[in-house]
DNA sequence: ATACCTTATTGACTATCCGTCAGAAACGAC
DNA sequence: GTCGTTTCTGACGGATAGTCAATAAGGTAT
C-alpha cells in the first residue's frame, strides 16, 4: 500500500501529552484518511478521490468520515494546510541563515525546492483547490488557516528583500515596492511547478530540466534589478544543491 | 443572459461558403453550446458546468448536446482550443511587428494581455483542464491540437529569441538554450494568471497591479540576461500600450 | 454485576448528475 | 403521400456525495 510511502502528512504514531488513547486513535485515523486521499488524487485527481473507498479503505464507514471532514473539499483543502504549514517552517528556517541576502533569498529558494520534493502531490492538489471553486464549499476557518500561512510565507521572504534594499545590495527601481520582487519568483515558481506537473511534452518543447531553468530564471531576473552579488559572481546553484543536503535532507520537517 | 457579453468563442452569424442551412444550424449550436458553457464555469467552475442545464439554456435536449462533444470534459477542450487559437493568432501577428527582437517580444507581451483581456474566463478553464484529471478523458484529436497549438505559440516566442542572438543583442550564457527564456517568460506570464485569478487577497499582500508586476518583472529578467535594449533605455511599457491599442484593440482576433 | 445514559459508528437511503439509447419527430427524395 | 434516413428526445441506468435513524460501544452510579 502506498501508505508506506514516505514523505507522508502524517502525525507521529506516538502518544501527544495530555491526550486519551479514544483522543489519539481519532488523530490518527484522521491522518489516516489523509493518507488515503492522498494517493486517491495522485491516482485519478479530483474526480479518483471516492468517499465510499476511502471509507473501505481505512475500514470505516462513510459516515465516520464525515465526523472529521464537513465534505470532500475539505479533506482537500486539510492536505493543503498540511504541506502549507510544512514549506512555512522550512521558509523559516531557511530564512534564519546567515550570509548576504540574496544568498539567504537562494536559501529559500532551496527550501522550495526541497518542498516540492517532499510533497510531490501538493501542486496537484493546491491548483485542484485554486481552480474547481472548491473553496467555496469549505469552512471558513481552514481557508482563513490557509491565507494566514500563505500570508506568513510570503512575509519571511519579504523580510529578506527589505535586508536586501537596507544593506545595500539592492536598489529597487522608484515606485516598485519589495513584493513585487517576491512576487515576480512567486509567479516563476508556481508558473514552473504547473506547467511541469501538467505537460507531459516539456521535452519535445525543448525544457529538459524544468527545475535547472526555475533557478536560472529566478536569477536572471535577480541579476536585472542588479542585486548582489549577482548570479555571475557567485555560485548559487552550488550554495542551493549544498544547503538541500545539509538542512533540508532529512524528514525533521514532515512535522 | 450573459451570451450578449463581448469576446465571445462563437463564429459569427453568417453563412460560410458551401455550406447548407443545416450545416451552419449546426455550428451555430454549437457555438451556443460553449458559450452557455462558458457562462456557467465562471459562474461555478467544473462542477458548475451541468449539462441539464446547458441542454435548458440552449433549449435542446441533452442528446443533442452529446451530438457535439463525447463528454463534458470535450466541451472544457474545445474552450480552451477556441481560445488558444486565438492567441496564436495574436502571437503571430505581434511576431510580424518590425524592430529590434526585443521590442518585438515586448510586442508579444503585449499580445498576451491583449488576449487575457479578451479570453478573461480562459486561465479559469485551462486551469481546470490541467488540474482535474480531466485530461485523460478527452479525445486524442482534440488533446493533440492543443498541443500543435501550445507548440506554435512557444516556436513563435522562440523564433524572436533566436533573433536577438543572431542580432548580437543577447548573449546567452554557455548552455542556456532560447527555449528556457521562453520558459521563463511563460513560467511568470502563468503564474501570475494563476495568482490573480484564484487569490482575491493580492491587495493584503502588497500586490496592487498584478500586470504591472508582470511587465516589471518579465523586463527584469531579460535585463538579466543583459538584452539590449534595457528596460532602463526603451520605454517597453508605453510601446505595450500603444500596441495593444492599435494592433490589439478591435475583435479582429475573435475570428 | 446491572441498569442507564452518552457518545461513536453504521450503512441504507435520498438527491444529483453524467452518459445512453430506443423510440419519436422531422426531413427529403420520389 | 409514402417510405427511408437523419436528427432529436427525455426516461432510464449507474455512480457517487452527503444524511440520519438505528445500532453498538463506552462510561458511570448503585
Amino acid at each position: 500500500m502506498a501508505s508506506t510511502a514516505p514523505h507522508l502528512p502524517t502525525q507521529p504514531d506516538t502518544s501527544l501529552p495530555g491526550e486519551s488513547r479514544k483522543q489519539r486513535e481519532i488523530r490518527l485515523r484522521e491522518a489516516r484518511i489523509l493518507a488515503v486521499a492522498r494517493d486517491q488524487i495522485l491516482e485519478g485527481g479530483y474526480l479518483g478521490l471516492n468517499m465510499d473507498r476511502i471509507a473501505a479503505q481505512i475500514e470505516y464507514s462513510k459516515g465516520t468520515i464525515y465526523q472529521h471532514f464537513r465534505n470532500k473539499e475539505e479533506i482537500l483543502l486539510a492536505l493543503v494546510n498540511d504541506a502549507l504549514n510544512t514549506r512555512l517552517r522550512m521558509f523559516r528556517a531557511a530564512a534564519a541563515f546567515e550570509g548576504p541576502d540574496r544568498v539567504r533569498l537562494a536559501t529559500i529558494g532551496a527550501a522550495a525546492e526541497a518542498f516540492v520534493e517532499h510533497y510531490p502531490y501538493h501542486f496537484k492538489v493546491e491548483q485542484i483547490v485554486r481552480a474547481a471553486s472548491i473553496w467555496e464549499k469549505t469552512s471558513p476557518e481552514r481557508r482563513q488557516l490557509m491565507q494566514t500561512c500563505e500570508h506568513s510565507c510570503m512575509g519571511t521572504v519579504v523580510e529578506i528583500v527589505h535586508g536586501g534594499v537596507a544593506s545595500g545590495d539592492l536598489t529597487l527601481p522608484e515606485g516598485v515596492r519589495p513584493e513585487e520582487v517576491v512576487f515576480g519568483m512567486w509567479s516563476i515558481y508556481l508558473g514552473v511547478q504547473i506547467i511541469s506537473h501538467s505537460s507531459d511534452t516539456l521535452a519535445d518543447i525543448g525544457i529538459d530540466s524544468p527545475s535547472r531553468s526555475l533557478r536560472l530564471n529566478q536569477n536572471r531576473m535577480l541579476d536585472g534589478y542588479g542585486w548582489r552579488p549577482l548570479s555571475d559572481d557567485f555560485d548559487y546553484s552550488g550554495h542551493m544543491d549544498r544547503v538541500k543536503q545539509q538542512i533540508f535532507r532529512h524528514d525533521q520537517f514532515s512535522q
